[in-house]
DNA sequence: AGGAGTTTGTGAACGTGAGAACAAAATCGA
DNA sequence: TCGATTTTGTTCTCACGTTCACAAACTCCT
């Protein structure tokens, strides 16, 4: 997914091999919940933190987020833990948030609208410069304090802008076209909430966030919950009947 | 997070096993991938495919998708294929989807509405009974085809529908809150949009969707992208300059 | 100054997941 | 019926991620 920049030099320092291999994926998804816990604690007026006050209030490992945060560099203090203000901006910046990214949503039906409203972008250093619909009876039409532009105008917003990242919610009949063209007007990173399988180039980066997928997940736990509490007798019998041996504990 | 409920019984049979143990998260969390697109061939009329085919739709490795499948047992034919109609059945009825998913929706702001009037949902098996807002001037308020309703019957919804999942969209401050009441109310399953960490009792699951999480992730990406294409010695300066010694290959 | 107490950073062990590779099982044509 | 061909199901290996456990490094108190 991420563009592969294999290790071309050999070279001491962790910092240094930081650079070249990047930080790891699943370290890379939690460092914005750090940030976020940080936030927090630093708005309550707290100054210094534990790996372990950390922990908790991230909802993770204490040693798994020691093990993350070693990844930026050694910003701890052995014997009193970290200084919060000076390791969200570490964090802040390692993320890329210490600059601006202008966003272009496509698609303003349901979701595009929330998305377009939504206050949480803007508080993390993300600017929706554009709002694009296919439809033009939507264009003109006005959302948040920004007006819907015509999906013909796509290539000049982003060039104007100068935007990298691009949020598709269409239906998802049209995400991989409107993929296609964000990708093909120099978008290089996209958000896609349409329930499609986007196929891009190398270099480019897509993140997916389909809400019935995460749902279905949620109900194939409730069924085994269902099913271990008790209905393990009727499912086995539902299920065709291959050994209804129940182990009587 | 799932109910840790470890081996009892020792017996041959890997579907035997299945039972028990369950299938992988990551296998989980790829099946209803693999449902839409069955889906999707099944509307284009298709009867038969082969894994290559499935893997190609869903864009995923081929080996992975067999290797997914053979977790729910054996039901393609080497030689042919899978029966496009007969693994949707399965896999449907491995999620849980071959039941209907009451679902209640706490906090109707923006993306409350949006998720109200999701399609996708419905479609899916999912069935949004009830919105439950805390603003009682919200309440009574028309929503797609639902009311909103009181948050203090919240309670009586649950039982009534017997609800075991429950949406929150509500602002990060009030989620614990509601979280809490939703699980003393009975649900056990709970997909959280607000940006807060969730504390839940074992045997509650939660999954949470952040969406400014996911445009940080890209904005990692997209600075690593911008570094490595020509920035790296600039970047090199601002970081303080470790050593500056550029490979030039 | 020195010892007791904290807390970080990391090495090592473990578990899970991904992908290559191949034997087993099916179809098809002669 | 038999060999050629296709495609599944599974084994094996490797990479990645998580957790434990502990030495190193810092503070604080006497």
């Amino acid at each position: 997914m991420t563009s592969s920049t294999p290790s071309r030099s050999r070279r001491n320092g962790a910092r240094e091999d930081r650079v070249e291999r990047g930080i790891p994926e699943a370290t890379v998804a939690r460092l914005p919940l750090y940030l976020r816990t940080l936030t927090a604690l630093s708005e309550r007026g707290i100054a210094t933190a534990s790996s372990e006050d950390l922990a908790t209030s991230a909802g993770v490992n204490s040693a798994k987020l020691r093990k993350d945060l070693s990844y930026l560099g050694s910003y701890g203090t052995r014997g009193v833990g970290y200084d919060v203000e000076y390791l969200r901006y570490q964090i802040a910046r390692e993320i890329g948030l210490t600059q601006d990214w202008p966003v272009v949503i496509v698609g303003i039906g349901n979701l595009g609208h929330a998305l377009a409203n939504y206050s949480g972008f803007a508080s993390r250093g993300f600017r929706v410069v554009s709002l694009v619909d296919t439809d033009p009876k939507r264009v003109g039409e006005t959302v948040g304090d920004l007006q819907i532009e015509a999906y013909a105008t796509l290539q000049q917003i982003i060039d104007e802008h100068r935007v990298a990242i691009g949020v598709i919610a269409t239906p998802a009949g049209a995400a991989q076209q409107v993929c296609d063209d964000l990708v093909a007007a120099g978008v290089t990173s996209i958000l896609n909430f349409a329930a499609a399988v986007l196929s891009v180039p190398d270099g480019v980066d897509v993140r997916k966030v389909d809400l019935s997928i995460e749902l279905q997940i949620l109900a194939y736990h409730e069924q085994r919950k269902a099913l271990a509490a008790g209905g393990a007798a009727a499912a086995a019998l539902e299920d065709g009947v291959e050994a209804l041996e129940v182990d009587t504990a």
